[in-house]
RNA sequence: GCUGGCGUGGCGCAAUCGGUAGCGCAGCUGUCUUGUAAACAGCAGGUUACGAGUUCGAGUCUCGUCGCCAGCUCCA
């Protein structure tokens, strides 16, 4: 038997051992259920495969990215295996590992049920009791086209895989080398199931601890409307029953904080049917809350030398003809209000109608404003705001709470700048949101940069390499990660997005900054530069909240309803211990209004003990209760809404104490 | 838009095989009110989303419309 040396690097220790050239990954981690796979030479491997000569091999952990990645594309074999078996006739899609899990795409002649749910989940309880060895076998294109000729999306993996274009997803199944098929074995060595898959693979079903099947849903094949829709199983696995439990409270969590929910529990705002969906009412303390918003966003965009504007709901149609928007997104808008026109009683046209649409944009208005008159490059940059109301009619399955509306207000503003002032422009511009976002309490980002899509864009290279330049320095600038997005652009522009990451850790894309390549030619905008001459001004697009209805959404589920007192509605309630001391509380209260606090007394027939509750639920952020004791020495005791107490304050020290608070904007 | 699930007073829920709608909270009225998460009693509130159909009889079954939820696709 001959030897080779390896090299097994773990825990940052590196260590060369001698071994038999039939050695496996198996051999050296297989007692570590923990170890899914081995890196060798930064290629990731099955345990059981053998190592090669000279190899550099690093254990992979069960709980590290790549090692959840392992099981949970395992656990979707497991889950596509116990498909096939319940329905014969089922043919596979695709199955990879996503966030928190992974899914695997079915077409059934029946969509799942809930039953059915179950009833898989408990044959792939099955499967992973057996121990089913999951073991790599190398094919030819041939040898795969016969072996899978039952499974038509496999064959079609199979006969794009030679075309560099096969996407991510697919990728997963075929890679991009030879073609492997994982046979799923069973102790006494038949062949359980198998499936085209690039791998890597836990080496047995046993090595999956703990998962759940959790919906499904159906998908198009391959992402695509046009083709058929298959059904997709989520599930989810993970190291230990623990995490497992966790990660499903984690899930409970963040439907708590579910703004559609809080929304209605604090009273803020709501959907009627009545009006239409997607369309929200803001109810006083949301619409308060809404003012407080957009108040402190004027305040500092007066400061950052904007200048502010205002434009009407809907326009002729001619408006968006020139913008283009008709063309483009005129599926995606209200459909036309025509008026004016009038006829003869013999049905005959007498007097033309106009068409008149709810505008989805606020840009062709303020491309008019900058034409009224003629622009002097001393404007510039001209930044023009306004909190314009735009609506969009948003495919009915899309709408969703204030996060995707049809209605909205964005905090939209557009500079326009010369191809010299741009660089500067974006830089500050990229400063000024991330310090306003900061300000609302979001202080965790990354930049996303989406760049042309060549086959789907208008402009010259030039002016695309300028502007997306531009973008990229602007984000280089401000020192956060940037995150590419290739070909993600819209057709007329490259954009920065800013995405914020909330208080459990999701991201949200927030603010968007686009530099236009297209309006300015549409409405023929121009500045007379300083040598007379006409030149087209740079045109930036920009929306910090997005939409107001959005931000509030977010931050709603940010901070799970309980805003920092200066956001809060509500910033202050008193509540007497008793009746009798109601209008000490009062006396305080209008101290406390007159230093401009929101606040208010409960003076209601309930129990002192009722009322903490009622306001814990309203999430207020102090609580000032008062009784005798208080009133005997001027103070009040504060109750915050982590149930500390501070008893016996002194009027003027409680007031010092929420004014600065409010001031500061900082979070109790 | 597509697939699936769902729709019962303001909110959260109940109603067996199709037999004629109940409960809690909130609301209103009254009696209460002393130290940090629900005082007590009474009253009122529903054409079971809307429309059609099947049936002696529909919250329950069928069809259509509207809306909501999850996912897909989309998001200027």
């Amino acid at each position: 038997m001959s030897t080779m040396s390896i090299t097994i690097a773990a825990d940052g220790v590196s260590q060369q051992r001698v071994t038999d050239t039939t050695t496996t990954g198996l051999d050296l981690f297989g007692d570590d259920p923990t170890i899914v796979a081995v890196r060798v030479n930064g290629e990731l491997r099955d345990l059981n495969r053998t190592l090669p000569e000279d190899a550099m091999v690093e254990p992979v952990k069960i709980n590290s990215p790549q090692g959840l990645d392992i099981l949970r594309h395992s656990t979707a074999h497991v889950a596509a295996q116990a498909v096939q078996s319940l329905h014969q006739k089922a043919k596979l899609g695709i199955g990879p590992p996503i966030k928190d899990g992974f899914y695997y795409d079915f077409d059934v002649a029946d969509p799942f049920t809930p039953d059915d749910l179950r009833e898989i989940e408990r044959v792939m309880t099955k499967i992973i009791k057996e121990r089913q060895r999951f073991q790599r076998r190398p094919v030819t294109d041939e040898e795969a086209r016969a072996e899978l000729a039952g499974e038509p999306y496999k064959l079609e993996l199979i006969a794009d895989k030679s075309s560099a274009a096969a996407d991510e997803e697919a990728s997963a199944e075929v890679g991009a080398g030879e073609l492997t098929i994982y046979d799923n074995v069973r102790r006494d060595g038949s062949i359980a199931w198998k499936d085209l898959c690039r791998g890597p693979h836990v080496p047995h079903t046993g090595y999956i601890p703990a998962f759940a099947l959790t919906r499904n849903s159906a998908a198009y094949w391959r992402g695509d409307q046009n083709n058929n829709q298959l059904q997709r199983l989520y599930g989810t696995a993970w190291p230990s029953r623990d995490e497992l439990k966790a990660y499903e409270t984690r899930l409970a969590e963040a439907g708590k904080r579910d703004h559609r929910k809080l929304g209605a529990e604090l009273d803020l705002y709501s959907f009627p049917d009545e009006i239409g969906s997607g369309l929200a009412v803001f109810h006083p303390k949301g619409g308060l809350l809404r003012k407080i918003m957009e108040d402190y966003s004027r305040q500092r965009h007066i400061e950052a030398g904007y200048e502010f504007v205002n434009t009407p709901h809907i326009s002729k149609a001619e408006l968006f003809k020139i913008s283009g928007h008709l063309g483009f997104y005129g599926d995606l808008m209200y459909p036309p209000m025509h008026v004016d026109e009038e006829r003869h009683a013999d049905g005959s046209l007498k007097r033309q109608g106009q068409d008149y649409y709810l505008k989805p944009m606020n840009c062709p208005m303020h491309c008019l404003i900058f034409r009224s008159r003629g622009r002097s490059y001393r404007e510039l940059p001209l930044r023009l705001f306004e909190f314009g109301s735009v609506y969009r009619y948003e495919l009915s399955g899309v709408v969703h709470g204030l996060t995707r509306v049809r209605g909205m207000t964005q905090d939209d503003a557009h500079i326009y700048c010369t191809v010299d002032q741009m660089q500067d422009e974006l830089i500050s511009l990229l400063q000024f949101v991330l310090d306003l976002l900061t300000d609302y309490g979001l202080t965790d980002f990354y930049l996303e940069l989406s760049t042309r899509d060549p086959e789907k864009s208008i402009g010259s290279d030039e002016d695309w390499e300028r502007a997306t330049d531009a973008l990229r320095n602007a984000a280089a600038a401000s020192g956060l990660d940037l995150v590419l997005d290739p070909g993600g652009a819209a057709f007329y522009a490259p954009k920065i997005s800013v995405q914020a990451r909330d208080a459990i850790g999701r991201s949200w894309q927030m603010s968007t900054i686009q530099v236009d390549l297209m309006l300015p030619d549409r409405f023929d905008l121009e500045i007379t530069a300083p040598d007379g001459s006409r030149q087209r001004p740079v045109m930036i697009h920009r929306a910090l909240f997005g939409s107001v209805e959005r931000f509030i959404g977010v931050l709603v589920e940010h901070y799970a309803g309980a805003f920092p007192p200066w956001l809060a509605p509500v910033q202050v309630i008193g509540i007497p211990v008793a009746g009798e001391h109601n209008a000490y509380l009062l006396n305080v209260a209008d101290r406390l209004r007159a230093a401009g606090v929101r606040v208010e007394v409960d003076t209601s027939d309930d129990r002192m003990q009722k009322k903490i509750r009622n306001a814990e639920r309203a999430k207020v952020p102090y609580i000032l209760i008062a009784g005798g004791e208080d009133a005997a020495t001027n103070a009040v005791s504060f109750r915050y809404r982590d149930r500390r107490q501070k008893n016996g304050v002194p009027i003027d020290a409680a007031i010092d104490e929420i004014t600065g608070d409010i001031a500061a904007r900082r979070q109790v």
